[in-house]
RNA sequence: GGGUCUGUAGCUCAGUUGGUUAGAGCAGGGGACUCAUAAUCCCUUGGUCCACAGUUCAAGUCUGUGCAGACCCA
């Protein structure tokens, strides 16, 4: 039976660009959604971009433009990197429409009239010289627990505590800095608490093909410590859908982001009607109206659960839409095991990926990592190395390459028959169960399935040494139907791994010289006499050099692109690049944002304006404990050609690797002098890329108005590492 | 602080409702082969299943308590 199904991905939000985070969702999502499509399905994928919010609006005034070029410019981005990545939307829109804006308003006015929508003052924090509202994460403070210093106004990263803004001891303004004053304002509140939400909500998740049994645990749990009512406004200036009946104040990203999946989608039916001549309307409540038939999935980070799963399925229900078939959650992408990390060079986007990488892989990669689960993934980037090379050219790759040039060299590119389909026959019995580890979103069981299935053609290959009939009198039949044989199983192997290698797939259709392939055609066989083209390497190992290479230019470039982020103002602490703030508040700030002459130390100041006299403004001990500094010994200092200020020095922290870094301090020492002695260095500065490498911290020294640099020794039994604090 | 999830060979991961001697791929070791953009094939060395306690004839699997990590707390 033929299905009809909608598919989303979470909206990116329009702040930051996509990075391998991201793109575990997409990828995920977009196997699935080709999954569907060969199985003959009318599956359709929309996404959008999330293009509203107080992170958007102060962006584009920082950068001097207006949201809408803002927002322009950051689409193309994105559907760049999603085409690279072969993520095949449907329609890829944005939430800053007037069919989101409709649909916000439908919904808005629907719950309303639900008596579902309630008005309540509500004081908040202001900022007195922007004259705006404050969401919590721009404005900044002593934590009401630990008392850390400039910790954000919902959660102290120091110590963990949630709170609220008003919490805060001396809360400033992080865009102003000025002190926030409160303010009263009124704000719309969509009535979870309502006992039509709380009793439809038990009964939604209570479903398991509504979500993971994992999530419906957590969202259990939520519901039974008593769910909020929510906050769905904010106040002007804002950048977003005025609400039609209350001027000055805006939908909350939160309520049109979702929405979005509706504008995406109603956008993509004018472009369907126009097609097969249904009107847009009728294919819209085909697949969101009430009592509908259809199917819609929604693919989420874990991170968004609670908006996908309560509020949403809540909203829809009480606004006489249909709620989802089906949300699907995944876990969050580490890379060799911890958080991606920009002084590791971690913090991948998609971009710098595409440069040195060939996104197939790791779509390969991520596919055979993925399963149902809510698990974190890892990126391993040693593994994903072995792996993609073993599994992706040693074994499937070499199937065709071995086999092909026979068939074009001896037979004139035309295939035989097969007398012995045993194997054939096996692998295309297979179809059924990769289908189903597809469907069920378990794709790394689906792929060590199609490797055994790849071990077996090899061992066939091996077995049957096309080589030594190649060279017998007489055997010609023989190598003919091996050769044909083993061409059918890459065949069958390329059809079962298309949803993840879509590419890839093409070009072998174009070498085999076949139609596009589809689930049912595991069923055929290439028929005897049929011609194939002549083979042209389809994929190349992956150089671990290409790996380090990215590694050390994502090191190197940590200052230019901010921060991405997925949705909104939710995981703001993300983008601190976006918001004007004066203060960098974490230890992966770069040098860029500083004055150049901070870059290393000892640098001459130029004379003039390198005061002694003038002390820095305060810092709290909190300030001071992000400055890591250790103990080095110098293990090789040199000149550099072309450098008249710099010597390159070697040190060594106790670390795997001894650090390399440029110095300013060539005026006043030799090379030599300096070899075995120890010194004071910053080690958790961020790598700066220069003319003659990549810095990768500073060493400390003194120097006044007067001529002279003097670098630090610590007392004798310092060791290498030590910390100094 | 409360909660959800995770912890199995050097690495990345499988292990259905508790049931023989805990598996795979990669890496390592040995051999074969040469068709293949050095790929393949055969053999093989690796494990106190995070720790402790408990339930049971039987625990990687169930329960409790720790430890470590990720995330959520609107």
């Amino acid at each position: 039976m033929k299905r009809k199904i909608l598919v989303t991905s979470a909206l990116p939000y329009a702040n930051g660009s996509i990075h391998l985070g991201h793109l575990v969702e997409y990828i995920q999502t977009d196997i699935w959604v080709r999954f569907q499509k060969m199985q003959g399905h009318d599956c359709h994928y929309v996404c959008a971009d999330d293009t509203h919010g107080t992170p958007i609006m102060l962006r584009a005034q920082a950068e001097g433009i207006t949201p809408e070029a803002l927002i322009e410019r950051v689409w193309h981005e994105h559907k760049a990197d999603f085409d690279g990545f072969h993520i095949e939307f449907d329609n890829f829109y944005s939430t800053n429409t007037p069919e989101t804006r409709h649909y916000a308003d439908d919904i808005y006015l629907k719950l309303k009239a639900a008596g579902l929508i309630e008005v309540r003052s509500v004081e908040q924090y202001y900022d007195p010289v922007k004259e705006m509202f404050l969401p919590d994460r721009f404005i900044k403070g002593e934590c009401p627990k630990c008392h850390a210093k400039d910790q954000y106004g919902d959660s102290c990263e120091a110590c963990g505590t949630t709170y609220s803004p008003t919490d805060l001891i001396e809360p400033y303004s992080a865009v102003s800095g000025a002190k926030p004053v409160r303010k009263a304002s009124d704000h719309y509140f969509f009535r979870l608490s309502d006992p039509r939400c709380r009793d439809f909500l038990k009964r939604w998740i209570a479903d398991p093909r509504h979500v993971q049994p994992e999530a419906a645990n957590k969202l259990n749990e939520w519901l039974e410590s008593g769910l909020s009512d929510w906050d769905i406004s904010r106040d002007a200036p804002y950048f977003g859908f005025e609400i039609p009946d209350a001027p000055g104040k805006y939908y909350y990203v939160w309520l049109d982001a979702p929405i979005g999946y509706m504008g995406s989608f109603r956008n993509f039916c004018d472009k369907l009607s126009t097609k097969n001549g249904q009107p847009a309307e009728t294919i819209f409540n085909e697949y969101w109206g009430k009592d509908s038939s259809t199917e819609v999935y929604h693919f989420i980070g874990k991170d968004i659960l609670y908006f996908h799963a309560l509020f949403w399925p809540a909203e829809l229900e009480h606004a006489g839409y249909r709620t989802p078939t089906g949300v699907f959650a995944h876990g969050f992408l580490t890379v060799n095991g911890q958080k991606m990390s920009k002084s590791r060079g971690t913090f991948i986007t998609a971009a710098s990926y595409r440069k040195h990488l060939n996104p197939e892989q790791l779509r390969y990669y991520f596919a055979a990592k993925l399963n149902s689960s809510i698990e974190d993934i890892d990126l391993s980037l040693e593994d994903f190395t072995a792996r993609v090379n073993s599994d992706l050219i040693g074994k499937y790759v070499n199937i065709a390459s071995r086999s092909a040039g026979f068939i074009t060299k001896r037979f004139d590119g035309k295939l035989a028959p097969i007398s012995e389909p045993a194997l054939l026959q096996q692998l295309q019995a297979a179809a059924q169960d990769i289908a189903a580890q597809y469907e069920a979103r378990e794709y790394g069981k689906a792929l060590r399935d199609i490797m055994r299935l790849t071990d077996l053609a090899n061992q066939y290959v091996d077995e049957n040494k096309p080589w030594e009939l190649a060279k017998q009198e007489g055997m010609e039949a023989r190598l003919h139907e091996v050769c044909s044989a083993s061409l059918n199983l890459f065949r069958l192997l390329t059809l079962y791994l298309k949803p993840v290698l879509p590419k890839l797939a093409a070009n072998v259709e174009a070498f085999l010289n076949i139609p596009p392939l589809s689930w049912q055609d595991a069923q055929k066989l290439l028929p005897a006499g049929h011609a194939i083209n002549a083979y042209q390497h389809l994929m190349t190992r992956i150089d671990p050099k290409q790996v380090e290479s990215m590694i050390e230019e994502n090191k190197a470039s940590l200052a230019s692109a901010p921060s991405p982020v997925r949705h909104a103002e939710k995981q703001v602490h993300e983008t601190k690049a976006a918001s004007p703030s004066p203060q960098p508040s974490d230890g992966t700030t770069s040098h860029s944002t500083k004055p150049a002459s901070g870059q290393v130390a000892g640098y001459p100041q130029g004379g003039e304006g390198a005061s002694v006299g003038a002390v820095a403004p305060l810092i709290s001990i909190d300030d001071f404990s992000k400055i890591d500094l250790r103990i080095a010994k110098i293990v090789n200092a040199e000149h550099l050609e072309g450098a008249d200020k710099l010597l390159k020095l070697t040190l060594d922290i106790g670390e795997e690797k001894p650090r390399t870094v440029f110095a300013g301090i060539k005026s006043a020492y030799a090379p030599e002098s300096l070899i075995g002695r120890h010194t004071i260095m910053v080690a958790n500065l961020a790598p700066r890329k220069m003319k003659f490498g990549l810095s990768e911290g500073m060493v400390l020294a003194a120097s006044g108005s007067e001529p002279g640099l003097f670098i630090l020794s610590p007392d004798e039994g310092a060791k290498p590492g030590m910390r100094v604090k």
